[in-house]
DNA sequence: ACCTTGTTGACACCGGTTACCATAATAGCT
DNA sequence: AGCTATTATGGTAACCGGTGTCAACAAGGT
């Protein structure tokens, strides 16, 4: 009875023991082949006489037979994982483009892993290059703004990952890239500001240094030029993407006199922190501002007055990343479409917009 | 020329070759020992000399050796990935989860494979099997509301695979459960209104057939019983959890004569759905009616005016549910800390609740 | 000399894949 | 017809990079 603390060889010997279930083997013993037939049944191989295949595949069926991804894994030097790279100050967001993804990988083999990364820490690099080798990922899917940073995908390529970046403007090739038209949105949604009759309209910009921040404010500063509009400096301010910087922004841009009549937030987050700044002051929306968003996320039509905002199609995006990604691998129609790289943005006319009211009358 | 057209044995073939990276044959010839000898280093064995570490270590740090987890995965049978299987209206909610988990597994090997599944499917359970067969994952965290199905414990048992499953109440033992004291928060979360002097207050109750639902509701009663308060059923309104059943019940509730003077609404989507439909009909908020929401997702502080509610501590849940998967197989600390099981909500006092006017004074 | 105990290695195995080869079937040629 | 060239088909064995089993060997105790 002495020996009570048998050491254990490893700590995860403790795990269940394999499970019974059939194997390549089993498949290949029962259906009379070889397991290199049944193998060449699994993928499909066109080098295969019809009536083997069909025999094989009976077998497969009846006995239910799944082969094994850790196996093929190893063999090919590949897993059939996609994995999510983002770094995100949005929450709403990644959802979403998760969303997307499942769908798209609804009826693949793959399965999707999620990673977030830390732009700023300074092993970032190092850290995506030790997950991509050491997962030996599919394929790869990147967020804004991380997906900005030319060095991953030339680490994606390095490595022998496929990968897709989302994003605010092509920044890649077709094969690589999914974006919206930021810019081409925000003039829209700026003009219809100014048809509303607006003419002093501030902006609160996104983060410094992100190129969907560019791409909107670009798209501000186009309308109004084009309508020929002059506007002074103080009347953007930067934000950074998050509930709180709208409330300052919107807090400098309320203090000016005379006062914005309209502000177009660069995000449905600072959309909305203006709209709580705006409320503190006992400003009426939209009778004494407009407000206008971007994004459409959940917020948007949850606080009061429901936002006016541009609807950001990032579900049909990350659906389509994930299908750019395993196009021609998993090729379920035999017409490959291409998946097409740029989509469209749209304005969703709610309630925080109105004419300004006029003083001068 | 004329090899054009030749047929590819596999659609996968086309996949980039394997990398140069060392393996474990590799160390072993450098290191002067056998493979299993390395083996035995990455696994931490205990048997092992201790001057035969350090030299294999030695080299292991030398070459930068990363073992390669698709051959781990299977050798052992077993992936080091964990699950987490979820089929929730509230996407804040998964997104929080996931980030707890991700804390927990930032200095493992292990990684994150979401799931979602299709409560209301007939297949569901065979979909989950299948999933937890085919990847042989480490473990799997459960959401609420699947996570209340005990068929999918079972299955996890039967499957060999590891389980955590979070909710509103101790549906399991400790080893498999993380919850919270939905209730509890409740009777704290009326008390308050009560102790404001509100006597007529409503409650927008979560899904029938929802485990959180239900507890949130004997909350409520409890608190109301506990004060000598009786209140017709026409006060109770059930939702969904979604904002438009928020909206929806609050029309119901606030069409009463007399109108509640406050309501509690089982989650903040649906008290964000409350007040939306407070601001159409031009009712105050918290003058003319007092709300309370629960789960404290980014939604409450956003609105205005911000809601009161019931922080849920839902990413220290997450991040909990993690470690009780991993603990004991990557041991960090030779402590084995117990994970706690039972974490506390706690109320949350933001902008909108009140003293009710006195009509009758 | 014998039994422990600690330390290490040889070898088969996990379940797929590919390279290479063998055979059969078919076509093309004299 | 007879023979070879070519293609179609499927088998064998090695391999991917780890892990478990079990035996071997050394050192120490009795």
């Amino acid at each position: 009875m002495a020996t009570t603390a048998k050491k254990r060889e490893s700590a995860t010997a403790n795990l269940p023991a394999t499970t019974g279930k059939p194997t390549i083997n089993d498949i290949a013993r029962l259906a009379g082949v070889s397991k290199k037939t049944v193998s060449r049944v699994i993928n499909r191989s066109p080098l295969l006489n019809e009536k083997t295949r069909e025999r094989v595949e009976a077998v497969i069926q009846e006995t239910g037979y799944v082969p094994n991804p850790q196996a093929r894994a190893l063999a090919l030097g590949r897993n059939f994982l996609i994995g999510l790279i983002y770094d995100n100050p949005n929450a709403q967001m990644i959802l979403n483009v998760q969303q997307g993804i499942l769908e798209a990988l609804r009826d693949t083999d793959c399965e999707l892993v999620v990673r977030p990364v830390d732009r700023g820490s300074a092993t970032m690099l190092d850290d995506i290059r030790s997950f991509l080798e050491r997962q030996r990922l599919f394929g790869v899917v990147i967020l804004p703004p991380v997906s900005e940073n030319d060095l991953i995908a030339k680490l994606c390529d390095e490595v022998g990952c496929r990968y897709v970046r989302m994003g605010s403007a092509m920044l890649d090739n077709a094969a690589h890239m999914v974006a919206s038209n930021d810019r081409d949105a925000v003039v829209d949604a700026v003009r219809y500001l100014i048809a509303q009759d607006h003419k002093r309209i501030g902006l609160v910009t996104g983060p410094h240094g992100f190129r969907s921040a560019r791409e909107r404010r670009e798209g501000f500063e186009f309308a109004l030029a084009e309508a020929g509009i002059k506007l002074p400096r103080s009347l953007i301010a930067e934000g950074h993407y998050t509930f709180e910087s709208g409330i300052t922004a919107a807090d400098s841009l309320l203090a000016l006199s005379p006062r914005p009549t309209a502000i177009f937030a660069c995000n449905d987050e600072m959309a909305a922190g203006v709209l709580f700044a705006a409320r503190e002051r006992g400003l009426g929306v939209p009778e004494d501002l407009s407000i206008i968003g971007f994004d459409d996320t959940p917020i948007a039509p949850r606080v009061w007055p429901p936002l006016t905002t541009v609807r950001w199609p990032i579900v049909a995006m990350g659906r389509s990343a994930a299908l750019k990604l395993i196009n021609g691998i998993f090729a379920h129609s035999e017409i490959e479409e291409e998946e097409p790289s740029t989509f469209f943005s749209t304005l969703i006319r709610r309630g925080s917009v109105a004419p300004p009211k006029k003083d001068k009358t």
